[in-house]
DNA sequence: TCTGGGGTCCTAGGACCC
DNA sequence: TCTGGGGTCCTAGGACCC
């Protein structure tokens, strides 16, 4: 059959609260939900808590409501990337062709892989997934079609705990019937948007002329239509990670305030955290955002762009600063704080005999990251960054 | 019900250049 | 005097994903 290929896509079930039942073996069968603080939502919720009408996403506050004997727990981000890591190696074996999507899930094209096992594909598949409950403890569930998006839905379809082979011929029968909103990049607005037009099942979609979908919802909409007809086809791709394009990190506060030093401080801590794991990663951003979030929930952000990479402390902090200024003008309580730092490249400079101040700063910078990552961030304060660049 | 955090990609308008 | 258009970069905001 000409291009005949075939896609796995494998998907963690309730993965944070399944690794945490998975270590703490007491929790398993009870409904364990995975959340930051009160103030935010539930990352994710075992099937026994779905059970209650939790979901991911949902607030906390209002899981407590609906499941109130349930077992809250703080992420715990390092174990779920071991465990993470080590599904992705299970399905190494069978396929060098992996593609990490998210911590939880992936692609694998077995397409090259079925005459070296020397089994039907359902069977590969369900070994995989054999293999990741025997190994980690965890359930993940599988999908196969012709390609990823299909293979996506299939998942969705087999969860939890189950495995779906979407034949090609087969695949547009059935995946035609499910609601628009299924397949991956419609959401919530895209729906409403498509729904009013009459537009409710992927088949529906798969039927209008691109013409229509873009000028329903741009270029996006033409690329949905040909995801959903399933022409839309895109490579497996193995590489091992495309190279990061922004370095982000918010922070909802414990309540609402307008002490804005306070928030100018929680800013720039936020950057010089960024800013090291830039330095670790030996690359430099070139454009700096700060955002706020207030206490209505409407955000606000200003950036400004370098003329170079950088990662130095007090090029980066000078614009904060300045941004701070420029973004905080309401005198209205402020909820969440973030920086973004993008334009991520190679840092322009490098220590210079020529530079001896910029090159002392900067080994101050990294050495200041030494002792954090050994002690904490609190282990260290310097003062004078705030100082405009030179 | 009362709304996280870390990302990617897209859009639209304005500036600037040719 | 009136009026271009394309390309590129920057900025602000928003949709979407897990």
């Amino acid at each position: 059959m000409p291009g005949t290929r075939l896609v796995l896509h494998v998907d963690a079930d309730a993965f944070f609260a399944s690794v945490e039942q998975a270590l703490q073996p007491e929790l398993k069968g009870k409904a364990v939900m995975v959340g930051g603080s009160d103030r935010g939502v539930v990352s994710a919720a075992s099937y026994e808590a779905r059970r209650y009408g939790v979901h991911s996403a949902m607030p906390v506050v209002q899981a407590r409501r609906l499941c109130p004997h349930g077992i809250f727990l703080k992420p715990n981000f390092l174990a779920y990337r071991q465990f993470s890591r080590r599904m992705f190696q299970i399905m190494r074996e069978y396929s060098p062709l992996v593609e990490v999507t998210s911590v939880d899930e992936g692609y694998m094209d077995l397409t090259g892989t079925l005459r070296l096992h020397r089994a039907p594909p359902w069977e590969i598949a369900h070994r995989i997934l054999v293999d990741i409950r025997s190994q980690l403890g965890i359930n993940a569930s599988g999908g196969m079609a012709g390609n990823k998006t299909a293979a996506k839905m299939a998942t969705g379809i087999a969860k939890p705990n189950g495995l779906l082979y979407l034949e090609p011929e087969l695949a547009p029968l059935v995946l035609g019937q499910l609601p628009v909103g299924t397949i991956p990049g419609v959401g919530k607005k895209a729906r409403i948007v498509l729904q009013r037009h009459g537009i409710r099942t992927v088949g529906d979609l798969a039927g209008i002329p691109t013409s229509k979908a873009r000028s329903l919802l741009g270029l996006w909409g033409e690329r949905l239509v040909e995801t959903a007809s399933g022409r839309r086809i895109r490579p497996v791709r193995s590489e091992s990670r495309e190279a990061q394009k922004s370095y982000s990190q918010e922070r909802t506060l414990t309540e609402d305030t307008v002490d804005y030093a306070f928030v100018r401080r929680v800013a720039r801590e936020i950057a010089e955290k960024l800013i090291a794991r830039l330095r670790a990663d030996g690359k430099g951003a070139s454009t700096v955002t700060f955002k706020v979030r207030y206490a209505d929930f409407t955000d606000k952000s200003r950036s400004v762009s370098l003329k170079e990479p950088t990662n130095e402390n007090r090029e980066i902090l000078a614009r904060i600063d300045s941004l701070f200024r420029k973004t905080i003008t309401r005198s209205m309580s402020i909820r969440q704080v973030g920086v973004k730092l993008s334009g991520i490249d190679r840092p322009a400079f490098q220590e210079d005999l020529f530079e001896p101040d910029r090159t002392s700063r900067y080994q101050r910078d990294k050495a200041v990251d030494l002792i954090r990552n050994q002690f904490g961030f609190e282990a260290v304060c310097v003062s004078d960054w705030t100082a405009e660049p030179g």
